[in-house]
DNA sequence: AGCTTTACCTTGGTATACCAAAAAGGTGTA
DNA sequence: TACACCTTTTTGGTATACCAAGGTAAAGCT
């Protein structure tokens, strides 16, 4: 595996894990120098490794210190649709040459993803799928934008419990569209999965808020 | 003016300003000691900045070393496509009361940019004019997207003398597009504006590539 | 001269030291 | 008890010190 090749690099994949396992709750305080000694990196280090989390939207500076962002669900619900902005952009900017090209690819996802069980597995699976549309548009940013929109939505994912091994059967109606080099199909198809994804997860965290807040200060709108 | 409340802030900006300005070329090398001394500002700072000014797309850093980014025509490509996405999904997901609240601010816009005529402020009021545009879907991901992508192309902007005071008028036709709530209308127009833009623009800079490269390095594909 | 080798110096990466501001805690008074 | 005032501690922000890797130039060898 990729060890770290630097010190930040360590302290900044080390930390998100962290957040995104939810060992450190959201909203939750940290303070640098308390990072310093769990992870036995400089405080240096870590203050920059916390800028980079910053700008992932896993860290959050209020006042002067350092939380963990809260789950917010306005900015979830802003984020599907950033989202599907972003990938219905991909869908309507992509050539046959490229689907000719990446089709495989896209048939092998939905055919590893037929064993997947463990929660882990299906929403790295889900997660190489969404990239996977997100490459057809042979554009960086528009990939990293589908990217980091996926890792802020994570532990909300988890949290509404988001298992939804039945999505698959969308996600293989949209490679087929794409196969017969029918965007509007797929377009249309892209659009209902991640609105109807959208809604359970806002509907399911809306339903669940009173109990995460007790449970665990889940949600605050800063 | 807001001046800097921390020393980071203070190199970030200086630092933004000098090559935006063009006054350290694309391409050229940068060390934090030189910065150090020339901002008087301690080397942490610098560092941190510059790495602020990394997730912005104005430096970069090949392998041990800083570097001003490069000009690349291909990645400017790419920003106009992403710009474009995002452009259009902010229109096709902004509401009537949406634009019945903006469109006086759009206006004001407009009326503004008649009386313009120095390039800084031309290039400051298209800028105000794509961030309106972005605001309308009341999201702050697809706002910031189109912030950081026309920062990003600001300088190839600049090295095409990219004036366009008559772009005022596609502008203009937009602006009443949704004001008679016709979206359709209104996104075909900004997609023929913005196709029309980066196809000169990607023009332009293709022609002086050969004189642009001699005058300053200012091209490499890294 | 041409090539290798070695000493030195620059550079980014990291750790530590220092500071001021804010928060926390305690103390005295009304 | 409640409140204001002071002391102490904690915290992020900044500067400096240190280090190892990479590059450069000078010296030495053939």
């Amino acid at each position: 595996m990729g060890k770290p090749a630097t010190q930040v690099q360590h302290a900044e994949t080390k930390l998100r894990q962290l957040i995104l396992n939810m060992n450190i709750r959201p909203g939750e305080r940290m303070t640098e120098r308390h990072i310093e000694g769990m992870l036995g990196v400089s405080r240096t280090s870590v203050r920059t490794a916390l800028l980079h989390l910053v700008n992932e939207g896993l860290v959050s500076q209020q006042g002067r210190g350092w939380i963990v962002s809260p789950i917010d669900l306005d900015e979830i619900s802003q984020l599907c649709t950033y989202r599907k902005i972003l990938e219905l952009g991909a869908i309507g900017h992509c050539t046959p040459a490229i689907i000719r090209s990446d089709i495989a690819q896209g048939e092998q996802l939905l055919s590893a993803a037929a064993s997947m069980t463990a929660y882990e597995e299906c929403d790295q699976a889900g997660y190489d799928f969404h990239l996977w549309i997100a490459t057809l548009s042979r554009n960086d940013f528009v990939i990293q934008g589908v990217e980091n929109a996926t890792l802020r939505l994570r532990r909300a994912r988890w949290l509404a419990d988001d298992h939804n091994r039945n999505e698959w059967d969308e996600h293989r109606a949209i490679v087929a569209a794409l196969k017969e080099a029918d965007l509007t199909k797929a377009s249309r198809l892209t659009e209902d999965f991640l609105q109807r994804k959208r809604q359970k997860l806002l509907g399911v965290l809306q339903e669940k808020k009173k109990l995460l807040t007790e449970q665990g200060a889940l949600f605050f709108p800063v």
